[in-house]
DNA sequence: CGTTAAAATTAGTCTTAACTAAAAATAGCT
DNA sequence: AGCTATTTTTAGTTAAGACTAATTTTAACG
């Protein structure tokens, strides 16, 4: 296992590849709250253990070997999220920020007993999915809601984790995964207008961008 | 909180002191699988913290503030003990080390929630006392094994957490808390012989020393 | 195209907590 | 008491991973 500090900056530089965003050095210096010289210095590091792929200047990029490196932090991660908002009923806004501590310290045998006592899960609270034992991710082709028009009727499938108290106020508003909603009128400035369980809202662009949803027509309603 | 380091440091030093055995240099060195020269500059850091007195060639006594956090650790490390045996049905002789990485890493809302999950529970499941949240341990006035008069009937109160393999063996026999025995004969040299389940069996003095009983007259039976 | 602002890297420092090797203190034994 | 073995401490290194300040590279703009 690779120290708390790599293990970090892996599962941020996948958050991002994740998301189609480059892996910069100021971008992983503002997610993991230190220096842009810290991160150069890491970057260094996981190039020199072939994890990663420096191109100076440019950002990294995750190799074979630090995707599966990665994987195997976020499946950490996203079975403890679930796993404490399931079994210790933590609020899903928490469950993130618990769930970063937690996940270098499960070893292989608790990681199982988690998935078992969970039912062998496939997303996190939060809709995103975890990755198999084996370092498979489900491919999530799915549209923001920000790009959508008006008049579709849409499922959501996965909201960002990363920011406690919008999790929050979407969860006032029942904003959760499988959750269903309609859109009412979508506009680049003045954000997105909503219909969920009979209540119409408005979310701004940079809300609704991080929201991931997918059309009912293509679900299978069981 | 305290760093990592300095938590292990302040468990072990009260798991000395809780068997009333003095936490010398080389007894921690032995215990945290480190050099005896870490030990004293740890020793030299823990005194300027005001956690222990160093007492040079002689080694640490906690000082209340260092009995406090030393608690604070002790509940974190035997709640989560207790949960992984209840929760997901970890074998006992995994919990301790599994605890050892998890105590770190509690949050006092995860403290919380998992105590009520268990119901607010007072042992491990070695029997050993669960610390209050504001830093209260029950004594033990108990006696080990290995000091018991033949004929007596006992009770299992509590057990060493410390050997796998040994809590793996006393499991095969029953010899969990709250277990009864007899005590069949007693021999500082050839050690313990007694009867459980109406089983016979002999245990080595090092072993009977490390389980701690009460006579069955002086429980009341539920 | 040249100037400037932003981003990234380099160089050097600091803290934590280990380590080895050498020196000092204590304890045990005749 | 005096010698010896053990224990502890001291002194000096090392590695990880952060930091600041200075420098270099890239991007942006008139
Ligand atoms: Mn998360
Ligand atoms: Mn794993
Ligand atoms: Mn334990
Ligand atoms: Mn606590």
């Amino acid at each position: 296992m690779h120290t708390q500090a790599i293990e970090d900056y892996l599962r941020e530089i996948y958050a991002l590849q994740e998301r189609d965003e480059r892996a910069t050095t100021s971008t992983l210096a503002a997610r993991l709250d230190v220096t842009a010289a810290s991160v150069t210095n890491m970057f260094k590091k996981l190039a020199a253990l072939n994890l990663v792929l420096h191109e100076p200047y440019k950002g990294v990029t995750l190799t074979p070997a630090g995707l599966k490196a990665a994987l195997e932090v976020v499946r950490h991660h996203r079975l403890i999220e679930l796993y404490l908002a399931e079994a210790l009923g933590v609020p899903w806004d928490q469950v993130h920020d618990e769930a970063e501590k937690w996940e270098h310290v499960l070893s292989e045998d608790m990681e199982d007993r988690i998935d078992a006592a969970l039912g062998y899960p496939t997303t996190s609270p939060h809709g995103a999915p975890i990755p198999t034992r084996d370092g498979t991710v489900a491919d999530r082709p799915y549209r923001s809601l920000n790009e959508l028009e008006p008049g579709q009727t849409v499922e959501i499938i996965e909201v960002s984790d990363r920011d406690p108290a919008l999790l929050r106020y979407l969860g006032e508003l029942g904003l959760y995964p499988r959750a269903r909603l309609e859109i009412v009128s979508n506009n680049p400035y003045r954000g997105t207008v909503l219909r969920v369980n009979g209540v119409e809202c408005t979310l701004g662009c940079d809300v609704a961008r991080h929201i991931f949803v997918e059309s009912v027509s293509d679900i299978p309603r069981e």
